[in-house]
DNA sequence: AGTTTTTTACGATAAATTTCGTAGATAATT
DNA sequence: AATTATCTACGAAATTTATCGTAAAAAACT
């Protein structure tokens, strides 16, 4: 069930979700492309077939071949690495890691108003009790 | 230089970086509790050989053996995996990364504070064309 | 129907990482 | 000085992850 993605698994995830489902050739086309050399496509097909039976991506006939999708929600994948990062690499401190985050990309304008208002939601939910 | 530490290397920087300068045994002993687990002493010692021969880490004699030191900084290390992160699960939005810490990890009302002042700061330093 | 193309399944190799055992050096203890 | 304990250096096995080659199946095309 929360069998951490290895670094390969996530470039596949993060194609799937960025471009929706999509078959072996076209992961690995993505790929090549992203890391600027070419990865066999044999490499990209046995990647998918384990992932496949971790239950990180489901499948189905598409054609001659398959049609792989993420299985995994990428909202809830962000957050299980998030939480790694902050007890791994920042002692526990959530604010920390937002702090150094915020310091070192910045964010433009209308990010920054968005975050604030994040920030002044959970400021008023803790003053009026509202857990 | 920029070697970036297996998972293994980092936990043992955590180490360097909580208790200060430590010999093989108390590095190996903290590693055991950590995890729970029974980690052999030359296991301990051969990563941190590795380590130093990456430089990683730095050491200087200390009675029978040795005393390893961290040699990369903690900011700075956190920096990067920061980066990587927002670039390889973010599609590089560090704002993105910082609302969802946010929302899942809340601060209390003291930390929220400082990031509230931080980003009024950031969003000053933006209007006053001060960059 | 035969040939070519594309895909799958599977095994095997390669590469990177983690783990530990052994031999020998060094120091402390008797 | 002999014995014991501790540490280092080094090699090598074990594990995990990534990469690819080959054979056979499936489909598309003469």
């Amino acid at each position: 069930m929360s069998t951490k993605p290895t670094e390969s698994e996530l470039q596949i995830l993060r194609v799937l979700w960025r471009n929706g489902p999509s078959n072996v050739r076209a992961v690995n086309a993505e790929l090549s492309a992203e890391q600027n050399r070419e990865i066999g496509y044999t490499t990209t097909l046995k990647l998918l077939q384990l992932m496949f039976e971790k239950g990180l991506v489901s499948r189905e006939k598409e054609g001659r071949g398959h049609r792989y999708t993420a299985a995994i929600d990428q909202t809830e994948t962000r957050g299980k690495l998030l939480d790694r990062m902050v007890d791994h690499l920042f002692e526990g401190s959530a604010s920390q890691l937002v702090m150094q985050a915020l310091g070192q990309h910045e964010p433009d304008a209308d990010e920054l108003a968005e975050i604030k208002a994040l920030i002044e939601r959970l400021e008023r939910e803790k003053t009026d009790g509202n857990d």
